[in-house]
DNA sequence: CCCCGTAATGCACACGTGTGCATAACATCA
DNA sequence: TGATGTTATGCACACGTGTGCATTACGGGG
């Protein structure tokens, strides 16, 4: 239905192939004859088939970015980051949401090499490691961002969790406080296992002890604020000053169920969390967190693609975090 | 390079439209020769092309969804509704962001019809008006969600931002509050307009007077954390008791103004906000607000595309909202 | 033995675009 | 005038898939 470069060429009384090269402003078409069909192409609202295209360039100009699901905070920014830099390099992105089920995650690639995109961006992918395996069968770069899973993959973008999870934790101990806990969250385990190191970096650099009982790992499955009020009945047992927590969900959980049982933030329990979702700035007290860049992640993925759609040899990347000091971190009281 | 069915064609010894034939289940085909091609295809690692398929077929399965930005809190649940009817029909959705610049949204309207979508849905509109006549050139169906401007257009689904606003005051009635006012929001025309009206509706329903100077509109310019500061000093000279605000973003930074200068929420003020985004409950106090179904709208925008699609007569829709007390409204002190 | 029906498969084209090569007209030069 | 070069255009094919129609083989009935 839409109009085609035959429509145009049959108005014109030329062949297809004339109206192909004006349009693409071949040098052996005539000027004239340029200008006239161009026009022509112009008045009847000609568009190109990007379809067309596609099939004969072997190539769609097009990538698709798996996320878990839009309800997780972290996810958004870094589709923005995927698409702004899309869109600049005249890439179009295929969404789709994996809702953290490896099954599903599976079938959203499938579709995707069936809709021949170049290039697949995964964020916070479950099964990072199969890929390697997989990608024999299709010919397509996949590049994990946060990957969640050990194991062999090929290209990678991460934020550094051990320098984040340190810098988090280095705030704590040079605000004088000296028993820290860490209430991690066990469903996203190499992220948790990284951040967790980052705090025992940091306790162990400053000639603090590790104890093992200020670890805590409140059940995913419970909402936040459940989960906060369970951590919380654990922690005043240890009689900890400061906790580090997995992520900014976890401590404003934590942060809300401290003010239902009035204990006092920061001066009786201080609180670091970690991401910097937008509700992060809202909270009271607003929450001292690590900011995770997560807008730099995604440009820098889509840019990872772009390179390896050139032809370049890319390396795996880790982006830095710093830290946005906020309310819910004070020095101990004594 | 990915296997054709002219490559199962060769290893097989037959022609492809036997291989065509036998994978679509076409009975024409004897039982074993189907048998043997579909575990070739298996093995040799066949995944139809989409593109060729929608040259083909004329009609890609394919979406675009047009959003305004992903920093957004509203617009991300949307995509989500939107995502997940399509994913469940079998449709791939484009995602690309317009920056709330018209002429963006005029780019990523064109990169999607170049990309032959069957279908466009866009949020938050800035040009609804304008594609009732660009539909002729371009022959995609285009369904608007919460359209910003007023004029002609042809499909579109919305909040019922009338219906929501009244729900809202008359929260405020009911609690006792008689001085109330509203907190605009000049951006956003149609909406702002919208909400104003059930602002009215509901204080002329219960006999309360009308007065200009009760309504109020910062500048869209600042952050929120300035136009709280500006709108607070405004409305301490009224003597109101409670505010309506346009969205959670406003009456958010009207709730932290207060913080700032002592004024106390709910006793002092009643702030009622529109939207229900995250942030909304985890504040302090957590704000009294009207949800908003923005997964819902976005199911219901995908669900009236595939009736288009399907060539059925769909009509514009509205959905209700509901109102979610929260801590940030009580009844006015004496 | 011939005709016809049925089963199984292939040929050729279509979808919209781009490109190598051939073709045609015309100018230039020896 | 004939050979060569230049300019402008068209033919035919390719990309991967699906389908109408033709073709082939075979079996059964008269």
């Amino acid at each position: 239905m839409p109009v085609t470069i035959k429509d145009i060429a049959k108005a014109a009384g030329v062949s297809h192939t004339t109206v192909s090269r004006a349009l693409r402003g071949h040098s052996a078409i005539s000027a004239e004859t340029t200008a006239r069909i161009r026009k022509l192409a112009q008045e009847m609202g000609y568009t190109p088939s990007a379809v067309a295209q596609s099939l004969l360039a072997q190539r769609t100009r097009t990538i698709g970015l798996v996320i878990t699901t839009t309800a997780d905070p972290f996810t958004v920014q870094v589709v923005g980051g995927v698409e702004y830099v899309a869109q600049t390099a005249g890439y179009s992105v295929f969404l789709s949401s994996s809702h953290n089920d490896p099954d599903r995650e599976i079938a959203v690639v499938e579709t995707f090499h069936r809709r021949r995109v170049d290039a697949i961006i995964v964020t916070s992918s479950r099964l990072g490691s199969l890929y390697k395996s997989r990608l024999d069968k299709i010919q397509v770069p996949i590049v994990l961002i946060n990957n969640q899973e050990e194991g062999e993959y090929l290209y990678s973008v991460a934020v550094d969790d051990v320098q984040g999870a340190q810098l988090g934790v280095q705030h704590l101990i040079e605000l004088g406080h000296r028993r820290i806990g860490y209430v991690g969250l066990t469903n996203r385990p190499k992220s948790n296992r990284r951040r967790r190191q980052g705090y025992e970096t940091a306790m162990k650099n400053a000639g603090l002890p590790l104890d093992p009982s200020l670890i805590f790992s409140p059940i995913p499955d419970h909402d936040i604020f459940e989960r906060g009020h369970e951590t919380l009945e654990q922690i005043l047992q240890r009689n900890v000053t400061a906790v580090f927590c997995y992520n900014d969900l976890t401590a404003i959980g934590l942060s809300l169920a401290c003010r239902d049982r009035g204990i006092a933030v920061p001066e009786r329990l201080s609180i670091v969390g970690f991401d910097d979702i937008d509700a992060a700035m809202y909270v009271t007290p607003p929450l001292t967190t690590v900011h995770q860049p997560r807008f730099e992640l995604g440009q820098l993925a889509m840019e990872m693609v772009l390179d390896l759609l050139n032809g370049q040899e890319v390396q795996d990347k880790t982006v830095a975090c710093h830290l946005e000091v906020r309310g819910s971190t004070a020095p101990p009281a004594h």
